[in-house]
Parts: C-alpha cells; structure tokens; sequence
RNA sequence: CGGGGCAUAGCGCAGUCCGGUUAGCGCGCCUGCUUUGGGAGCAGGAAGUCGCAGGUUCAAAUCCUGCUGCCCCGACCA
C-alpha cells in the first residue's frame, strides 16, 4: 500500500477511488460493480444509519423486512414503474437446478412487493396511515459504476407509507424531505438544495419526487435523498383500497422516499482533502484519536496511566475514540494513517506533556494544534469537536455558494457549466427546453428550491418566469 | 454498449519493441537488535502457475490468435 493519494486537482475521479480504498472504507467485490464495505466504511454507514433511523422512529415510522425477489408480474404493474427499472434489474431464471416458471427480479426498490401485501393489510382509514420504513440492499444493473457513489448492489433504507388523503401524504413527502436535509446539513455537514424534481428527473411511477442536491469538491452535483409522492399510482396498480370514514372505497395515497450509502461517498467528496478524509466529528467512527509517544519502559508507564484516565473520562462522556498504542510504527506514521481515515482530533500525550500535565490536541480539518492541560481536557474536546464540525459545514457552503452563480442569458449559462459550477437562474421552459440543455450542455436541472419569492426573465425561453431553479452536471 | 488504457510477489512498477542466465526493483510482510514528538535504521529471510486458453519455436513474461477482468472517457441512469 503506497502512502499517499493523487492530488484532488490533478485527478479527481482517482483521488477518489484512492481515497475509498487507502482510508479503508470500502474495496472492490469479484463482481463487477460490486462493493464491499470494509468495516471502517461501515461504520461510517452505521452512525449514518442510526441517526436517520432514530429521525424516522422520532415521527413515527417502525421498521420491518421484505424479500428481495419480486415475481416479474409485479413489475409490470406499474406502466412508468417498469419502464424505468426493468432494463437495469438483475433476474433470476433458476432455482433448485430447475428453470422457474416465473422469473424473479433482484430488487431494484421495493414499491410493488410492498404494495402487494398493503393490499392485504389495509381494509379502512382506521388502518392508515401505514408508516414502514426497511433497511436492505438493492440491485441496480448499473454500466458504470463508482464505490459508495453507484455500485451494483447497495444498502439504504426505503420508507413505504399509505395515507388516506393526498394531502396527508403529501405533508409525509415533505416531513421526509426536511428530515434528510438535517441529516445532510446537521450530521454529514454536507450542505444540500433542497427542492422539487422536473418531470424529467422524478422517480419513475411518482406524481413529483423532492430531493436533495449537494456541490461536491469538483463542482458536480450529487442526489443524495429523494422522497416520492407517489399519489394513488401504485395502489391502483396493485388494487390497493380502504374504506373512508363516510363508508367509500377509495384508492390509498403512498409515498416513497430512500437514502443510500451514496451518503458516504457525499461526505468524503464535500470534505476530503489531499491528505485523505475529513469526518464530519457527529457520524466519524472514531472522533478522536490517542497517539501516545515515549522512549523508556518507565515513561511508557506514566503514560498509559494517564491515557487510562483520560480513557475513562472519554468513555463516560461517549465520546468516541481508539487509542493507537501500536509499537511498530513511529508517531509520524500513525499520524499520517489516521489523517488519511479523516478522524477530526488527535490528542498527542508523551513524556513532555507529562511534565507539563497537558497533552496536544491537533485539528484533522486546519491541522491546527494546541496545549491543553489535563484539567480542562474535556471541555477542550467537546468543544473543538462542535467547532470542527460546524466550521467544515461552513466551509462546505461557502465553497458551493461561491460556485452557485446566477446567469441572464444562456450564453453566460454555458461558460458557466464550462467552467464547473451550478447555475442558479429564472426558468419557464419546458421538458423539451431543459433535454435540448442538457443534450448541449450536460447540465440539469438538480432541483427547483422550495424557496421561491422573486419573479424574473426566464435565461433560456426570455418569458416571464414565476421560479428559479439549480442547473449542474451531475453524478 | 462505443473509444482508450492496463493485467508480472500483498501494493506500486521495470522488463515485452528486438524471444535466450536462476524474472528484477521500491514499499509492505517475517526474524533479531536499535528506535518512537510528522511517513525510523541495520542485518538476515519468505513470498511469483508473469490474467486465462491455445499456437509458433530448440527456447515465450516477451511473438501470434482467442477469451476474461479491471480502470478512465463517452452513451445510459430515481
């Protein structure tokens, strides 16, 4: 294993791949397009996890399990359902050593196998809503496929609720949305756009499909949420009803909605630098790391003593850390492998500070460092943690602010693509307008923001528009 | 699915054009000693079906044919 990784600006794309492997996160699986997330990368994934999790309890979602086959019938349910997954899923013809009588589809989400059992679970309004969200892995028959960002397999989670009215699932939409902007901006420190999808770009088998737009390192856009209004499309295709209060049978309305480990591949691409991984401090495995430096056995003992201490007070205090007692390497060593893993604190304790009873704290974001006394060594810690966690956010919103540039004319909206960036600008056209941009240009259009208070000229139509909308190329 | 590149020790590579000692180098790994505050030093050691399958030849990592896999770019894509 070499020791460093490809500059971001000589190479982006391999600084990344670098990244993902040398940090240990995640290596390739004997499958083409395939992942295996290695356990640093998952446990990553897990506080990402645990915090979205704990969000979906908060508002009153429970989780339960489906299986990953769906009979092919299912999938041809829905009209737009399966003309946009069925030429990426992945099938199978065979089992027990016997060609099936029905094909099996791989998952590539789970709407129609859920839908077929909600069928059988909901009769009357007294059984909605229906609030279920499931953590499984998915199959995308992807061409072309980067870790974390699009692999063939993939876990996320995929909420799945039935509400009586459109409205009432139109409030879970937006619930859900705003709950994986906090992820985003509170968690992963990942500033987002949050908005609505054109027709063009929403979920296959949805009315509208909100999502959440971050800028990485290179200016690119990355989807890293969406949630669907389904409206009734999927309860009629699989004859879904209940009976209202006024005693009508009525189609039930659902919503969709799916983060993925694409997240992980988010936060290394909004914080990374050429040393390695930056971790945002609330979801880092590890939120500091205890390099402890000596040259004798007696200076060894002091030492550990005092690690032992701190140790204690860490542990109380759930702040999560590893200590790095390993012999083999050298201080310099270690310091350089943990920097590479983005662990946000190092506290560095050696015969010195034992004397001095401090240790030193350096920051993985500036590389700042600092004496702290032994007193005040928590707070200190708690403290730098906050600090680095809402200063790599700013950072982060700074940077996409500084590359989210307004354009009047189209021309301007080209240089501006040209050169890397997002274009934020009035819109009145229509779907054939924003397929001629993108088939010239790349761009799309990543969201239309929820935030909407000026009128304006349209930059590409010159008509009178009403809303703004983000343009980017995207991953 | 198109264009390009790559495949030799765990990792990164040289050797391939122009066939010919025992296939090398750096890092890592193992043993020992000295080291440890920004990628330690010395000594010794282990490790290779040269991607796979055919072919040419006295002789193939090297030449020929076919195949496979991966990476990058494009097309495609919630």
């Amino acid at each position: 294993m070499s020791i460093s990784v490809t500059k971001r600006s000589e190479d982006y794309a391999r600084w990344y791949t670098d990244i993902v492997q040398k940090a240990e996160l995640a290596d390739y699986g004997p499958v083409k397009g395939t992942m295996v997330i290695r356990p640093y990368g998952y446990a990553l994934w897990e506080n990402i996890r645990n915090i979205a999790d704990r969000m979906f309890k908060e508002t009153g979602h429970v989780n339960a399990y489906f299986p990953m086959f769906i009979p092919e019938s299912f999938m041809h349910k829905e009209a737009e359902h399966v003309e946009g997954f069925a030429p990426e899923c992945a099938v199978v013809t065979h089992g027990g050593g016997k060609k099936l009588d029905e094909p099996l589809y791989i998952r590539p989400t789970s709407e129609t196998i859920i839908w077929s059992m909600y069928k059988k679970w909901i009769k009357s309004y007294r059984d909605l809503p229906l609030l279920i969200n499931q953590w499984a892995n998915v199959v995308r028959w992807e061409l072309r496929t980067r870790l974390f960002l699009r692999t063939t397999e993939f876990l996320w989670q995929e909420g799945h609720t039935a509400h009586a009215t459109f409205a009432e699932a139109e409030e879970e939409t937006r619930r859900i949305i705003e709950i994986y902007r906090i992820l985003a901006e509170d968690y992963l420190a990942m500033p987002v756009y949050v908005g609505k999808k054109t027709d063009a770009e929403k979920f296959a088998g949805a009315v509208h499909t909100y999502s959440i737009e971050a800028m990485m390192g290179d200016k690119k856009a990355l989807q890293s949420g969406t949630s669907h209004n389904l409206g009734q499309n999927f309860a009629k295709a699989f004859d879904v009803t209940f009976l209202n209060s006024e005693n009508k049978q009525e189609y039930v309305y659902a919503t969709s909605w799916g983060v993925s480990t694409r997240l992980v591949g988010g936060v290394i691409m909004t914080h990374g630098d050429d040393k390695g991984l930056i971790l945002p401090p609330r979801i880092a495995p590890y939120q500091l790391v205890i390099v402890p430096i000596w040259r004798s056995d007696d200076q060894k003992a002091r030492i550990m003593e005092e690690v032992a201490k701190i140790k204690l007070q860490f542990s109380k205090a759930d702040i999560r850390f590893v200590v790095d007692d390993n012999e083999q390497v050298s201080a310099g060593w270690k310091f350089n492998q943990w920097e590479m893993k983005g662990v946000p604190l190092r506290l560095e304790i050696g015969p010195k500070d034992i004397e001095k009873q401090q240790v030193v704290l350096a920051r993985r974001d500036n590389g700042k460092k600092q004496f702290v006394a032994f007193e005040s060594l928590f707070s200190v810690v708690n403290q730098l943690l906050e600090d680095i966690q809402s200063s790599i956010f700013r950072q982060a919103r700074d940077f996409r602010d500084e590359n989210t540039i307004e354009v009047e004319n189209y021309s301007d909206f080209k240089k501006i693509i040209e050169a890397g960036g997002f274009v934020k600008a009035f819109w009145a056209g229509d779907g054939v307008a924003e397929a001629r941009i993108q088939e010239e240009t790349k761009a799309t259009i990543r969201c239309i923001p929820f935030e909407q208070n000026r009128k304006g000229k349209c930059f590409f139509t010159g008509g009178a528009a009403d809303t703004w909308v983000i343009f980017g190329k995207s991953y």
